[in-house]
DNA sequence: ACAAAAGTGTTTCATATACACCCATGC
DNA sequence: GCATGGGTGTATATGAAACACTTTTGT
């Protein structure tokens, strides 16, 4: 980075400043289908339409700590939820237009959460709700690309990572897990592999001891299990044709 | 993103603007071993130390933009090269602290270069030269923890895309790009299995045609191939241990 | 009884791994 | 000849895929 000095005559006053914002694309698997935590504008541009939460970088915070700030006062969800999430850098936004007022270089991050507290408008979000991935009209800004990216990454992380359990409550049946992988990528796994797959990788659940055992409705009773310590998955656990969207 | 208007009392010019810049991680493989390109500063702060080659994103400039240019300003690399460059984005790094001048926001980027174009040194650089991976005192600002970031990834790619053949001139031998493999996992690999690995996955690499053949010095003339079409790799090719680093 | 989901077992196939061995070149 | 790296073949182990079958619940 970082030229030592700035260039030639440069003053960082002198030409309209850079800001820097955080965006955050949260998931969730609800019902069969992967959901978005979407935020209603409430102020031009855009206003009205959906877009993601996320808001201004303050001048003492690293990006990181303004998204849990701006997700915290977007969709009021509690302070314990949004300080233990898993947020994960995805990838900066940097076209000079894709803000219409000014400049805006724009941090994305990925987030996903197990249960679904229902969230609350707040700050300067209107609403916030959960959605149905793909559920709505095209949303503010570059956040459509931002949510593809987005998913493309979760898809292509579930492979080669134990990240599946951040969708999963803290005790949770292997259907569950399961339920993730298929939702995420859009396809039926054989329920028998699948469980051997899990069980032989070595820190990926931890099962839960007793005989404690949930029942997801009708259907035999499931036994618990935890995530494990892994957070790595060798060898991958792979989707079954190439790429789907 | 970007609340619909700022923060009650918000004036973008009232508080220290940001500043954006970008970072390069330019990799490549020399002598079997793996080098990093920097620069040596010439003001302070760290005037003298080596530092990655980066700089100010222009008002005008998306991120990706800035970082060619600033490759092409420090390093003196031809234009052409610059420009068809594999560039990718790395990550984003925003600690408040990390620039003791003032709040500077930094895109990373990592491109793996195959030949070695010896570069010099220009614009804000002193120096600009080709260095073994860790042969060099701490770098400056945080681009220590970036060069590590970017190795990691790049180790990590290996195991999921082509990009190997990144690190490769148009024309090369499999032992080549084996080499290339070697070097960023540290690891040896079985010569035959990972021909087959190769010549099998369908569009990694493409056989040129002919008998042209290429002699390294001693041993068999090897045949040369170019990069294929591909650029995911199904089914993966792990490295032998966990991880290395 | 039946549907639905959990859980166990088995068979088959693809792929990775570990070698042994031959080939063509420089010295 | 010998060292060096390219290229081929093969046997074995490991893991994935497909699928049959039993178990335990709700209705």
């Amino acid at each position: 980075m970082s030229t030592p000095k700035a260039p030639e005559g440069y003053d960082r006053h002198a030409f309209e400043p850079f800001a820097v914002t955080v965006d955050l694309a949260v998931l969730t698997v609800r019902e069969e289908r992967l959901h978005v935590l979407l935020v209603q504008r409430g102020q031009e541009p855009y206003a009205g339409e959906w877009a993601l939460p996320g808001g201004f970088v303050l001048p003492r915070e690293s990006a990181e700590t303004a998204a849990r700030r701006e997700l915290a006062e977007e969709t009021g969800l509690a302070g314990a939820i949004v300080e233990g999430l898993h947020l994960e850098q995805l990838r900066t936004y940097s076209d000079p237009d894709r803000d219409p007022r000014m400049r805006v270089v724009s941090v994305a991050f990925t987030a996903l959460v197990p249960g679904l507290p229902e969230p609350r408008g707040g700050g300067d979000a209107a609403e916030a709700r959960w959605l149905p991935y793909g559920s709505y009209g095209p949303l503010a800004f570059d956040h459509d690309r931002i949510l593809a990216d987005a998913r493309e990454r979760v898809g292509a992380k579930l492979e080669y990572s134990c990240l599946a359990t951040a969708f999963c409550p803290p005790e949770f049946t292997l259907g569950e897990l399961r339920q993730v992988y298929e939702t995420v990528w859009g396809v039926e796994l054989d329920r028998p592999n699948f469980r051997r797959k899990v069980l032989t990788t070595p820190g990926f659940v931890r099962a839960v001891e007793g005989p404690p055992r949930r029942t997801g409705g009708r259907g035999k009773p499931a036994a618990l299990y935890r995530a494990g310590e892994a957070t790595a998955l060798h060898p991958p656990l792979l989707r079954p044709e190439g790429r789907s969207t």
